[in-house]
DNA sequence: ATGCCGACCCTGGGTCGA
């Protein structure tokens, strides 16, 4: 089961994007984040003229997630849990052939110096703690999908100096991926690809980052070993970064055997 | 250079993203 993750920078805007993407890449599953939409102006009839059933978590003007499926979505869940006060759209699950998918859209976190940055921290947080008490738990495969916000290492910024103090790079940051990944996740990308560096899924839309390959690599698929076990392929993708009008992101896909 | 681009809001400029 091929599963991607692609934010696409609202969906209304980028929507030929993601159809023309559906249909080249045809991935059973993708994981969307952006969508800049509230749920009832999601165009889920072009969207099932392709094949693909949608569970939508949308939200006026920022924020807003999806999962896209050929294959039936089932026991579709809402919001991270942890904070009854926090409304931003940023994640939904749901689970398609046994497979408990989620797309994520990790808050930003700058600038470091304002509310936005302990948000991000405590968001992380909130993540751990539902991978660890409610996730993990049902020893079922997870692929974890989204818009993370972080830079993991070094190698994935094109200015690991210039970028040391954003909130994709601080150690407070890196420090709660890192506590994912030590709960038993495995990064699919990394894991295929443990030599690469360089290779990015964001470019900023100025001064030339795309044409100069000046990105950072922060949309990531987490797997649980039921997942990774299964692992046989993870790829970035891109083609649609290189389009008229594209989105910032460009996909991150995996192949779930 | 520190939002240069591109999206959102609902009227022309403010806010936001990473």
């Amino acid at each position: 089961m091929k599963i991607a993750t692609f934010n696409v920078n609202s969906i209304k805007a980028r929507l030929p994007r993601v159809l023309e993407w559906l249909e080249e890449a045809q991935p059973d599953v993708a994981l969307l984040q952006e969508l800049k939409c509230q749920d009832a102006d999601f165009p889920a009839l072009e969207i099932s003229s392709l094949g693909y059933e949608a569970a939508v978590h949308g939200q006026k003007t920022y924020n807003g997630v999806a999962i896209l499926s050929k294959h039936p979505i089932e026991d579709v869940f809402r919001g991270l849990p942890g904070d009854p006060e926090d409304e931003q759209a940023r994640y939904i699950e749901g689970t398609i052939r046994g497979i408990r998918v989620a797309s994520i859209y990790l808050p930003n976190g700058n600038p470091v110096d304002g509310p936005k940055f302990p948000y991000k921290l405590a968001w992380m947080d909130r993540l751990v703690a539902h991978i660890r008490d409610t996730l993990l738990p049902t020893e079922q495969p997870l692929v974890l999908g989204g818009d993370y916000n972080l830079v993991p290492g070094d190698d994935d910024v094109y200015d690991p100096a210039k970028w040391a103090d954003d909130a994709l790079c601080k150690p407070e940051s890196r420090a709660r991926f890192r506590a994912m990944l030590n709960l038993g996740l495995t990064e699919a990308w990394k894991a295929l690809h443990p030599n690469a560096a360089h290779q990015y899924s964001y470019w900023d839309y100025v001064q030339g980052r795309w044409q100069k390959d000046e990105g950072v690599r922060i949309d990531h698929l987490l797997l649980s070993p039921q997942a990774a076990d299964r692992l046989a392929a993870c790829e970035i993708d891109k083609t649609p970064r290189g389009k008229e009008k594209p989105s910032d992101h460009t996909p991150v896909w995996c192949e779930i055997a």
